[in-house]
DNA sequence: TAGTGGTCTAGACCACGTT
DNA sequence: ACGTGGTCTAGACCACTAA
């Protein structure tokens, strides 16, 4: 029993192999709504969805009042995939365990510049120089971050290490979870809608710290990937991963 | 003048406040497109391109006889942009050149293991093993790839070491072009169609031919992006692309 | 079997670009 | 003004799931 294969996919895959096979190329018109939907007997609707499909797969690229034209091929981006390490590893089958290293609160007057900038927290100091009132004292020794790190091993062998600072204000319960059972990440989503993030991607020389966290040689390379997310515009969380250069990878396909 | 707000994005929103809100919560199930109809006045294909646009962005998922879900909130992967780096050194205004060290063409008979199985070329023993016409000494002293390795500047300063193999067959003139002019990926993208990659990232340890190029020290950390191209089913390119882990970084948004 | 989503039709009117 | 794509309708039949 052959599948019904939809009016519109005939009609997509008879545009690709046009395209493939050089009849159409890149840049130039095709034929329009209405002449392809006499050509292939069906409805403009049936034609408009597969062209609309095809330009949302960046094959085509329609303009209103214009035309539908062949997309110029642009492999410019590649995207990586980068998941979730927990569920990574679990899906691969192999062993996983989480092993919190530590675990704190943090208060303002504690931060260093680089997570105070991240999370637009303001400094005691900063905060004297232009208002007088009682809140200085207090903020200043309030917490304002969570902050753990942990170790994420694959069958015993420590594969990554992570160090995580969470706003203290939009999370309050994060500090009291047990992250060897929950996953920091899968955490957050459930708590916090997470809207938006900027990542960043480096190899960078293992420092003391992290080298033995991860059982490699200082100096090693490691893969760090950098990551805040935001909710409702401002920084939720902030996070560093560490792999060990030769443990672990980033794969992708396009 | 306000723009007309169209009748499926304005039930996207409102399906989105829905969510957002707390309304309807992760898993459940959401109206059917013969309430949404009904509730919002529009027809059920108005509705149904709503809900179809939301379970392609992943917020809803539908299941065919029934009912429409709230997604369970996936941030599991993360997308991560690598860009041209011609392309990329030019839109942030830096002074972008290429060097090319060495452009050669390599014969069966001189290939190494890791790149005989990935163009899927056999060698010339294997060939004689199943197979005894004139072909075999031939096809093992003809070229059969092509191999490049280009210093990338930016402002003067090595930023990426690239090493590319192409096969020779599929793209016979690429040898002859001036990689120090044109872009190796943009060559490609113009002459072959270019339908599917699978890329890794990984952080390696420089070796002493790759330090020497980007000048850095033997053994540092750099940043290696490994990328092979498909067309019709078979590899036309693969391509290593190191840089020095403190220059070069990925990043993206999502 | 009843109800859901998946697809499709044969029209229609509108927004936009080109002429 | 004309032709393009963008959106929308009020039906229809089919494929699938659950009771």
């Amino acid at each position: 029993m052959t599948k019904t294969i939809p009016a519109y996919q005939r009609i997509k895959n008879a545009i690709l192999d046009n395209i493939h096979s050089g009849k159409w190329q890149a840049g130039k018109a095709i034929s329009t709504e209405m002449a392809l939907a006499k050509e292939f007997g069906v409805s403009r609707m049936t034609v408009n969805r597969a062209l609309k499909e095809l330009s949302e797969e960046r094959v085509l690229e329609r303009r209103q009042g214009s035309g539908t034209f062949v997309a110029q091929q642009q492999f410019n981006h590649t995207f990586v995939e980068v998941r979730n390490i927990a569920q990574d590893l679990k899906s691969a089958n192999r062993d996983y365990q989480a092993q919190v290293v530590s675990k704190r609160a943090i208060t303002a007057n504690m931060l260093d510049d680089e997570l105070r900038r991240k999370f637009g927290i303001e400094t005691a100091e900063a905060l004297s120089a232009h208002s007088k009132n009682d809140d200085v004292a207090n903020s200043a020794g309030a917490t304002v971050l969570y902050e753990v790190k942990i170790i994420h091993f694959a069958d015993g062998q420590p594969i990554q290490f992570e160090e995580r600072w969470v706003d203290a204000k939009k999370v309050p319960e994060f500090i009291e979870q047990d992250f060897s059972v929950v996953n920091t990440s899968d955490y957050l989503i459930a708590k916090s809608p997470l809207e938006r993030g900027s990542y960043t991607i480096r190899a960078l020389a293992a420092p003391e710290e992290i080298a033995t966290f991860l059982k490699i040689a200082p100096q090693s390379p490691t893969l760090v990937l950098r990551r805040q997310t935001y909710s409702a515009g401002q920084v939720v969380t902030f996070v560093k991963m560490w792999h060990a250069g030769d443990r672990y990878q980033f794969s992708g396909e396009l």
